[in-house]
DNA sequence: TTCGTATATTCGATATATCGAATATACGAA
DNA sequence: TTCGTATATTCGATATATCGAATATACGAA
């Protein structure tokens, strides 16, 4: 595979290398919304929603249009949402491996923490 | 989705967000592979090359066991090779915008390299 | 025009990721 | 033991991402 098309891989999945737009692009899966709902549903920020939006816009997962006042967002291509439902199952098998790495995750966060 | 389940998932496309770890995870499609191997292939700086399987190890998209003197790799879950496969579908379905889109960023980059 | 609401952008501070160079570790063979 | 090969880790420098606060923009209504 030519290096642009792996670097252009990197930044889809770069895009979505975050809690925050991983949640937006999920509360995207049934259809578009204003940025104002997605905002409401998430308890973002404004200034942090917009640019992740911005973030996503860039690397095209969502497109967006504009009515009157409001943007409405909508992602771009259901294969996006195919994506994220393979990724589901991914998590789904390995529950117990996930949850117990994240315990570890916090544990290794509060010695830390208590190391400090 | 809670929280903690959403970083996870992030976590995870980080884990992804690298050409560098895309090519590894790829050339691991067919089967497990000596470290050895996979820097040989993709041409890697072998410090580099331990820096990237690292990061899919601690975030477990990998596995790996040693054999004497080698440690050979291999993709943990074959989900994650069919998240991939729908990647190459999205991409297939959008090369022309791909192509286009790095074009812009190229271009970008080279008038921003005059512009200094 | 001017105002209000919705959204986007810019800025500076901080955290995180990446790299190459140097060094450390693991293991088999002599 | 000691050496060679394969691989991993640490370090310091740099680039990139993230955030909240402040500000800018777009648009409809008055």
């Amino acid at each position: 595979m030519p290096d642009a098309l792996r670097q252009f891989k990197a930044d889809v999945f770069q895009a979505l290398a975050h809690p925050t737009r991983i949640a937006i692009v999920e509360a995207l899966r049934d259809g578009e919304l204003p940025a104002g709902t997605i905002i409401e549903k998430l308890e973002l920020e404004q200034a942090n929603a917009s640019q992740h939006l911005a973030v996503l816009r860039a690397k095209q997962i969502v497109v967006s249009r504009r009515e009157g006042n409001q943007v409405f967002y909508a992602v771009r291509d259901p294969l996006l949402i195919e994506v994220l439902d393979v990724m589901r199952r991914y998590f789904q098998s390995h529950v117990e491996d996930s949850l117990s790495l994240l315990r570890e995750i916090e544990r290794a966060d509060k010695s830390e923490g208590a190391a400090r």
